[in-house]
DNA sequence: TGCATTCCCTACTATTTCGATAGGGTTAAT
DNA sequence: ATTAACCCTATCGAAATAGTAGGGAATGCA
């Protein structure tokens, strides 16, 4: 299951890409638009610009706003920054991949080669999704 | 991520599967043979017993072996009775189905939509998976 | 300069989930 | 009767998740 963590993100991030043309949006904007606690939200935004997804702007006026064109921010991309790894086991994890401590063999484990294999199809679903294009559906 | 749970009752199975001639398999003989507790594998085979997978014979000789033909054991199912919902999102879930509390609309929601292919696509890969070939594999 | 606004950062707390254990009860073979 | 095996519920500690607290620093504007 998506932790909220990583739902309030993605939402965060299309309020701001379907309002960047407004300049730096507050958080306050966005978690009252978005129903969502002020400080939560602030950390998760915090860990988007450490991310490069995002950068801020301090001060009167100030607020965050897309480092990055939407076009080329992809929901895997976003997911991992917020969650962490895509694959269900890590032994088959891209960007955190680590040794099953279970797992004697992982050429011949039969998790490992399933997994692999929803790893894949759930990865080709998530790069093909930009931040544009979600922002773009969610505003019909 | 899979529970441990999840992946020990996929190891369990697959190891009744790999022995089922010789009759019921005791709980601590596949604990020892996979290296889980004797007591956590108690309640995973409970779970997959009352999920309609396995049965039990009680009793000195007793143990554990499969109710259904393991070609028509899927990986979808397993996972299902072991971790729950295989969505990301409680809106896409077949089985599971919950009302995302903090979306006001799933027709515009975009995260809905996302999270339905990823499902899709995920559910094609382990529905394609029986409990029999991925015994094959691990043997080999 | 002074003040309001807004992000920055770390630490903490409460709740839930996960992994595992405990321990006694029931059934069946010999 | 004894022993081997499953049955079942409760509980516990550790980790992850969700959310809170509170002061600090930068910026814009009067």
């Amino acid at each position: 299951m998506l932790s909220k963590k990583t739902k309030y993100g993605i939402k965060a991030l299309t309020y701001i890409c379907g309002h960047k043309s407004d300049g730096p949006i507050p958080i306050a904007t966005i978690a009252e638009a978005e129903n969502i606690s002020h400080k939560f939200l602030e950390t998760i935004l915090l860990t988007l610009r450490k991310g490069g997804i995002l950068a801020s702007k301090k001060g009167k006026g100030g607020g965050y706003y897309l480092l990055k064109d939407p076009n080329e921010v992809f929901m895997s991309d976003i997911i991992r920054l917020l969650s962490g790894p895509i694959a269900m086991v890590p032994c088959v994890s891209l960007n955190f991949y680590e040794k099953c401590d279970d797992c004697p063999d992982e050429n011949t484990c039969g998790i490992n080669r399933l997994m692999l294999e929803v790893r894949d199809s759930t990865l080709k679903v998530l790069k093909a999704k930009s931040l544009a294009q979600l922002t773009l559906e969610s505003s019909k």
